[in-house]
DNA sequence: AAGGCGGGGTG
DNA sequence: CACCCAGCCTT
């Protein structure tokens, strides 16, 4: 109790305003926090704001077509996220009147809805008495306590899971929750914590013992591959070829141009002997020219996209294309709105 | 148990 | 450059 109280001290004075911290319903909590999974407050406040707007309920979400959730998505990145968001509002809104499951077990069945987000929902819904362990969690845990199980093997997920369940406030899970979070993502931070101000500098094993910078151990993961992009923006009278990407990889769902993916960078010679090319130029007449001389990286937390982007200006459209005035309503990755915001004619944006 | 999945931000 | 972020799903 010792900890919760101090947490809740120290939160209940640094808080900060969240739209979402106003509410408790399950609609608005459940948006907010599959917005927030591995993705920081700054950047995921603006989206949760445009959702609530687009989406005032979970009928209006499950009533959207997916396209129009994705477009509102674009730029946020992990794109599961928002077709597993679509499908279970429909889920919701069709199957159970509008109503969220009411507890952990019932949250943790939905999809995209992980032991994480269904303790957060629980919590902070209901005050179901469940503990959240998220990334701030595991570094304000492993640094008081000077754990140093790695956060991301088997182990340390029980041992972490197991600890945050013993100091958590079950008088007021939900406060609690809040705190160790917040306080982990404004005071205990990964860089630079304040331990000089801290509320448990008497007592912070890993500050006692000079480990702050060590803690939390994670286990590395694969460095990062490096691909070669070349898109083929197939030009004829301002429209232009777009295909929607299928499968199990990067961007799933998301519209890009036609794409000749090689291992090694290409020359353009190469490139208009590859069959994805021919297969797509169809035998017609066309101009071709480079773009940008220097490939484009676009990196992504394990891949480097080297990317070319070949204007081909031909006669006629394998079929009949999306217009240069429709284009930015199709969600697209940020490369691909990046090129769009360089390529397109002012009056098309 | 391990790998894949985005994009933005920090030191 | 490496590392992190209110994680989850698939294999």
């Amino acid at each position: 109790m010792e900890i919760s109280n101090r947490l809740t001290y120290w939160y209940l004075r640094n808080k900060r305003d969240l739209p979402w911290r106003k509410s408790q319903d399950p609609y608005q909590i459940w948006l907010s926090e599959i917005i927030l999974q591995q993705t920081q407050i700054k950047q995921g406040l603006p989206y949760f704001n445009k959702f609530i707007e687009a989406y005032p309920s979970v009928f209006d979400l499950a009533n959207a077509p997916l396209e129009e959730v994705l477009k509102l998505w674009q730029g946020l990145g992990y794109y599961s996220r928002a077709r597993n968001l679509h499908e279970t509002a429909k889920f919701v809104a069709n199957e159970s009147d509008g109503v969220f499951p009411e507890d952990y077990k019932g949250l943790v069945k939905l999809k995209g809805v992980g032991d994480y987000t269904a303790s957060a929902i629980a919590s902070f819904c209901y005050g179901e008495p469940v503990a959240v362990v998220d990334g701030n969690v595991y570094r304000v845990l492993s640094r008081i306590f000077g754990v140093e199980t790695p956060i991301n093997s088997t182990p340390g997920i029980k041992e972490f899971k197991n600890l945050a369940r013993e100091i958590l406030n079950k008088e007021d899970p939900a406060t609690h929750n809040q705190a160790i979070m917040e306080f982990g993502a404004m005071h205990c931070k990964p860089k630079t914590p304040e331990c000089d101000s801290c509320v448990f500098n008497d007592k912070c094993v890993a500050l006692k013992e000079n480990k702050i910078k060590e803690l939390p151990v994670k286990i590395k993961k694969a460095k990062v591959k490096k691909r070669y992009f070349n898109y083929l923006i197939l030009n004829s009278e301002d429209r232009i070829i777009l295909e929607r990407r299928s499968g199990k990889g990067i961007w799933n769902g998301l519209f890009q141009f036609p794409l000749v993916e090689t291992e090694e960078p290409i020359k353009e010679e190469h490139l208009m002997k590859t069959e994805k090319f021919q297969k797509i130029i169809d035998g017609q007449k066309y101009t071709v020219e480079l773009f940008n001389d220097k490939p484009v990286v676009h990196k992504l937390s394990h891949q480097h996209l080297y990317t070319k982007f070949w204007i081909l200006d031909c006669k006629e459209l394998p079929h009949e294309g999306v217009g240069l005035d429709e284009v930015l309503n199709y969600p697209v990755p940020v490369l691909i709105e990046n090129f769009l915001n360089e390529y397109l004619p002012d009056d098309y944006k």
